[in-house]
DNA sequence: ACAACTAGCATGAAAAATCATATATTAATC
DNA sequence: GATTAATATATGATTTTTCATGCTAGTTGT
């Protein structure tokens, strides 16, 4: 028979939510990012802004749907974002000449010496934390990922089962991306 | 060290983000939860309202501030939530006796009902998910993350006993996306 | 016991994300 | 070559989040 347990702080509880794949993912996520992301609102960018910039760094003149999707945001939001970008001179919206619904999203010289200066320290912070990981687990967590969005990313996945015995019929809002 | 590969992704941008750990973390975990968040979603919740049950029935009566820890949400949006929870009766708010500062948050019946279903499904879609990875990735994937999440998270278990309220003032508040 | 400090939670006002939908353009179909 | 559907972006209105701060209760030091 155990003592009683002290249930006030930092209880190490052996649950389901410990050991749940989603939540380390979020929680890894979280963890891992919150250095960097402090790094960035120094900067005067929130995360959203900085992923853009990342991205137009790869590949400028990119659209504004694509950006949502590699930043992580939905479309509406995201074209927000990169009004409110131009605005501060970090980007520039034009119109694609080819098909005039679309907008190229351009780096101005200013947001591209902003985007390459936190590029350059995130691969530092990169290699930091990938040097503090223990043995192999840092040089296997990429190619683990990977997997999981390569089996995730492409195409309608069929492992989507659900209705475990609950009442089916609510309108699910199918409004994957 | 780098073994240059080929990218998984179709898109012709061998970039910096494509591989970037950060991003490949945060992309993992948006993909990987999208399909059961529309399972919590169907059930009338949001993300960190499903993590406050999941995480009250690993822990009955946790506090605002843990949950908001476990959440992945900050102390206020948590007492927010916890209040429209409680209004929703998924939840009941207790003070705590030897601690008035303290809210002991609590499963009712039907919160209690509403999280057991959905932990259940969890774990199979888990299971579901996990079955779906290559070969060994699935199994490496836990381990790894926990490995990054011990390097980065603060409390370590060796000291961390009988921890009520020592001097570690920091705590997790830089908790942002 | 008293002051000063810390921890835990709540809250108002401002910023923001979200949802649905509008608008404009292109692609597809008959 | 109209008509219909689909794509790309923008926007209004509502709900959420956030930030700073307030307040109460416990803790520490003298």
């Amino acid at each position: 028979m155990q003592a009683p347990r002290d249930e006030t702080v930092s209880e190490a509880a052996p649950g389901f939510v410990s050991d749940y794949l989603l939540y380390l993912l979020a929680a890894a996520s979280e963890a891992a990012s919150a250095q960097f992301h402090q790094t960035v609102r120094a900067a005067g960018l929130r995360v959203p802004e900085w992923r853009v910039l990342a991205c137009l760094l790869d590949e400028d003149g990119a659209m504004v749907t694509q950006l949502a999707t590699v930043a992580l945001a939905e479309q509406s939001r995201l074209t927000r974002i990169i009004l409110q970008m131009e605005k501060r001179e970090l980007v520039v919206r034009r119109g694609d000449a080819a098909d005039k619904r679309r907008v190229r999203v351009h780096l101005t010289p200013q947001g591209r010496s902003l985007a390459t200066r936190l590029v350059a320290e995130a691969k530092v912070h990169e290699a930091e934390l990938i040097r503090t990981l223990s043995g192999g687990d840092g040089a296997r967590l990429k190619p683990a990922l990977r997997s999981l969005l390569a089996a995730l990313e492409p195409g309608t996945p069929e492992t989507a089962r659900r209705g475990t015995g609950q009442k089916t019929g609510s309108q699910v809002k199918e409004n994957m991306d």
